[in-house]
DNA sequence: CGCCAGGTGCGAA
DNA sequence: TTCGCACCTGGC
């Protein structure tokens, strides 16, 4: 059992496109580590953890939520250098960048090119259940996100099964020439190097790498721009050519950017 | 049926 | 350096 502070909202920090893999039922949600499966129920102030494995439980689902970071802080911060933000860093309060299973996240994010939120879903699904490691949990058999080395042995065409599309190519590319040290390593770039590292692999562009960088690496400098970023962009501030879009992120959000991200992405989906 | 959403690579200018 | 187009799937 977790004790909340301030205001964490569970529901828009699962639910607002940094993972494509959870459950919700009844206020319950299903949610897929690296290594276990994890279901957390809200009670007021508190999370109810149960999980298939329960070493070391509280540690990894504060590191896991991104429980462990200072929001407060960061949105007086943010305050400070651009006022405008007050809106959507309140509608956006309890928001947390999670730190996700990088392998699982690198994938996702290659899925998502040109991708629909639910078109990635599923083909992260469909590799899972055929490729990934079993997970017995509350008398049901889960598959987590599959191992480096099960991954090795896919083709180009078992990518395409999983309703991967011209990204197969990349990902299998990709999955030949990484190894778990490469994935390691990047945490010991710095972000530029690490952008430029990621955007070596084809299939990889700025936004993605950003992405990953994001929340499998917890960089909040990176601004992964995508078409909702565009359109919020040119309607509250006119902008709407990159090279501006970025310097102005850059200027006005610095080491928070990719946090601005997705307040400005919560404040659109909460709109809608 | 046609149209649309959604990032990246590539070849042309 | 920038621009226009192809790429794959599912939903409308």
């Amino acid at each position: 059992m977790i004790k909340i502070n301030n205001n964490f909202d569970l529901y828009n920090t699962i639910t607002c496109g940094q993972i494509f893999r959870y459950e919700i039922n009844n206020n319950k949600y299903l949610l897929y580590l690296e290594d276990r499966i994890v279901l957390i129920e809200e009670y007021n102030d508190y999370l109810v953890i149960t999980s298939s494995n329960e070493d070391n439980l509280l540690n990894v689902i504060n590191y896991y939520l991104g429980l462990n970071t200072d929001y407060n802080k960061i949105n007086n911060n943010l305050l400070l250098m651009d006022k405008s933000l007050d809106n959507i860093i309140k509608s956006s309060i309890g928001f947390r960048i999670m730190n996700t299973p990088k392998l699982e996240t690198i994938v996702s994010y290659m899925a998502s090119a040109n991708n629909t939120v639910k078109n990635i879903a599923n083909s992260i699904n469909l590799l899972s259940i055929k490729y990934g490691t079993p997970c017995y949990f509350q008398d049901k058999t889960y598959y987590l996100f599959p191992k480096l080395d099960k991954l090795k042995e896919l083709s180009i065409n078992d990518y395409k099964e999983c309703k991967l599309g011209f990204r197969s190519k990349y990902i299998y590319e990709f999955i030949q020439n990484i190894s778990y040290e490469d994935i390691n390593k990047i945490d010991n770039m710095n972000t530029n190097d690490a952008i430029d590292y990621l955007m070596s692999f084809k299939g990889i562009g700025l936004k993605i790498a950003s992405c990953i960088l994001l929340f499998g690496y917890n960089r909040f400098s990176v601004f992964p721009i995508d078409t909702w970023v565009k359109k919020y962009m040119k309607e509250n501030y006119n902008l709407d050519d990159m090279n501006k879009i970025k310097e102005y992120s850059k200027e006005h959000y610095k080491e928070y950017s990719g946090i601005v991200i997705q307040y400005m992405f919560n404040n659109k989906r909460n709109i809608k």
